[in-house]
DNA sequence: GGTCTTTCACTTATACTGTAAGCAATCGGG
DNA sequence: CCCGATTGCTTACAGTATAAGTGAAAGACC
């Protein structure tokens, strides 16, 4: 009796099971043998194709950055990079329980250093000397990813925004933060990532 | 046989000792039984002073964060927000096996809440407005979490830096990437992260 | 001091985890 | 058609968090 829907397991449907099971359930939901059921598989069939757990979650990050497209080459450097983290931010928030992982466990993949060479042509391109470039580009992902990771958190360590309430500090001891509570919901956070893009962009231009 | 050693444990010495136990060991090595251990008592034992393990990790946070001392008032806004996030940075390197908690479960407690009180304070005792006061706070504490977690995980991303290893990179693939490699070992970390504190820092100046 | 209550560490037990080892069925190539 | 390799299944083990129950020590009140 050979079920026809089972077409055979492999790596990549594995990563790609995995990554949608952990957007739906969250990362600590996540295990081989309800990683397994979701594919209509045991858990130990998994190890034909992935030789651990680890390694899984090293290859889910590996899809995350397969997503990540790189702008065109004919923009400016500005416009392309900030693009470029456009693009990086929009993928966490598609993958908030996911991209955690690629802080935590940054790729050791070709993927990767293909985004990073990207980056250092255009920035040599546009007339940086290498260091800056490289600094520049530490500088930016270290931004982007920092923001991306807080805001898939909710700003928690503000309590305001987060479980705790701002409503609840008494308000003379913390009379900053009550007065930004107010509006602190209709905050465009679209707009604030790109004030802090913005920052950084227009102080390399300094540089050049 | 009452042991002389064991004085009564309290979550304060719990939460410390694991803290020291995950800077020595690893978080992936750090279980309830590994604990207790350490501390000459039974896993159980510790459910007395701490609900359950995720607590214990929000708890270690806590105690991260009691760390950090925020620079003193009579200092000008600029070295006073300068000095908190090198702190901050100072930190992430002698806990780099614990400061990923602080990222991936930013803390919920009190503590937390008075930084931004004081950086909001200062921010605005400066003449900045609420809004780009959070702008600014935001900007910064993504810049700092985002290249303190890099720097923690040896910026992997680039591999030359890190496990994978340039010099096995197509030279003519990757020829920006080589060409950084030969100094990358020399790079001054301390000088970088100051580079993009600068450029954000400098960017504020401007709105003032 | 004696009793009572509360605290707190220990023991036991359960459900789950990653994964090693071996078996079986299925599939591709001669 | 057969044979060997692939790949999924079964079983098993050690380690995990933690719920529930036990017992003893310590502090409070008469």
């Amino acid at each position: 009796m050979v079920s026809a829907k089972r077409r055979p397991l492999d790596r990549r449907r594995i990563l790609e099971a995995a990554v949608t099971f952990v957007d739906r359930e969250g990362l600590e939901a996540l295990s081989m043998r309800k990683l397994g059921a979701e594919l209509g598989v045991e858990a130990m069939s998994l190890y034909n194709h992935v030789p651990n757990k680890s390694a899984l979650l090293d290859g889910m990050v590996e899809v995350l950055l397969g997503e990540l497209k790189v702008p065109p080459e004919d923009a400016s450097w500005e416009e392309r990079v900030r693009e470029a983290y456009r693009a990086f931010r929009r993928l966490a928030l598609e993958h908030p329980n996911v991209f955690p992982l690629l802080i935590v466990r940054p790729p050791d993949t070709m993927d990767g250093v293909w985004l990073v060479e990207e980056f250092l042509k255009t920035l040599s391109g546009a007339g940086f000397d290498p260091d800056t470039a490289l600094c520049a580009f530490r500088a930016l992902s270290s931004y982007a990813s920092g923001y991306a990771m807080a805001e898939i958190r909710g700003f928690a360590m503000e309590p305001a925004g987060a479980r705790l309430g701002a409503l609840t500090l008494p308000r003379d001891d913390f009379p900053h933060i009550h007065e930004l509570d107010a509006h602190l919901g209709e905050i465009d956070r679209d707009a604030e990532f790109e004030f802090g893009l913005d920052l950084i962009i227009a102080g390399l231009r300094e540089k050049l």
